[in-house]
DNA sequence: GTCTATACTTGGATAGAC
DNA sequence: GTCTATCCAAGTATAGAC
């Protein structure tokens, strides 16, 4: 369907010249919403920051709000990606955490989650703009549950806590540890947190072998 | 009793009306960061809902973040107060499990929980304003770490885990839970972790027991 | 179709009324 | 000393220019 030369995307503003504004627009809205937060990402600033007219938000993008879920969607789609090939690469408990621990590094310097934590504790401010942001959120915990389901599989721990009540707390936990951490502008605690884990994870692995040795015996 | 002579008393104190009015004006900050979040809570929205006028809190308060302050304070003041004698009653891990339960529904179902988060997002958003919620969160997690040390006091596992960064990881995840809760409107997930974690704490304290009873063997 | 100039609303802060 | 009327900056959104 693609009319003239020009007009062969999919959006209702499809010329070239047009992704190249939206795609500006969203940098600079994931990067405000990085550095002034929710509150202080308006129109203006993301316009001063993209180098753009202020209008221009209204104009592909409808409003503030939708702008801003089009940042959150491309933080999440990008940020998931990544998260399955390094969880790919993981067999045990301890290799989870490992990968988790990159993750959560990266996620924090680059600030991913703040962009998150800002959107969900930004979404009560704006009518409507809750269900968005959650469905937004929901396959970060979709993807929390298949990576804890792969690796407590063969944990007997998996009868006493259920991968997807542990998915919702690990993502509450990682928005939580990004809310404190930025707060602090410090994320030695929380990556202290992530060693413990790891001893922990290896500790739990240990169990596991124990209690399966003994099973088999 | 409208006014004793004229006022004698300095702006910060004030005399008994200007209490009432700060009083009413911290009040309407707190429901109305619960309800419109930290963006949605301008000096207007407020004073609307104190049935002030909104330059009262500029009077009283200097600013908008000075008062948002005050309300952050005013409910962590009276949530640590809460929790220090809910926590003094109980002797065990699995007490100190439902101890955390009660407080955690609470906390939920009257939006303290909320007020934390959206002053801990909001921070990034004035100048100035982070140091001033941190040093209100401080408090929080020197909570947290005092009644991790007590019931871990007899454990093993106070080897492995420092009951600071176990702390840094009950607030964390305490945060991430309320907005989590908070975004989808169900605070059945959360529920039910605690509900789990009880189970956790019985099956600590029964291994620790058991192991006691070994070393004493 | 894309972007800019402009209209109108809301917000923070204060000068001045009581 | 306490509160209100008013000011101006910043916000969203659109009418109209290119």
């Amino acid at each position: 369907m693609a009319k003239s030369g020009s007009a062969s995307k999919v959006k209702a503003s499809g010329g070239a010249r047009s992704e190249v504004t939206r795609q500006h627009l969203v940098d600079a809205a994931i990067a405000t919403l990085q550095d002034r937060g929710f509150a202080g990402t308006s129109a203006r600033a993301i316009a001063e920051r993209a180098g753009s007219n202020q209008g221009l938000i209204f104009y592909h993008f409808g409003s503030v709000a939708n702008l801003l879920l089009a940042a959150l969607d491309a933080v999440s789609h990008s940020r998931l990606e990544q998260y399955g090939t390094s969880v790919a690469g993981t067999s045990s408990l301890t290799e989870l955490v490992d990968a988790a621990t990159d993750i959560f590094q990266t996620d924090l310097d680059a600030g991913y989650l703040t962009v998150l934590v800002e959107m969900i504790a930004g979404a009560s401010s704006s009518p409507g703009l809750g269900p968005e942001v959650a469905a937004r959120i929901g396959p970060w915990q979709e993807f929390a549950q298949t990576a804890v389901e792969s690796s407590l599989r063969d944990s007997p721990l998996a009868a006493l806590l259920p991968a997807k009540d542990v998915a919702y707390a690990v993502v509450a936990l990682y928005l939580g540890l990004e809310m404190l951490s930025h707060l602090d502008g410090d994320r030695g605690p929380a990556l202290d947190l992530f060693a413990h884990a790891r001893l922990l994870a290896q500790l739990i692995e240990r169990m596991t072998a124990t209690t399966t040795a003994e099973e088999t015996t």
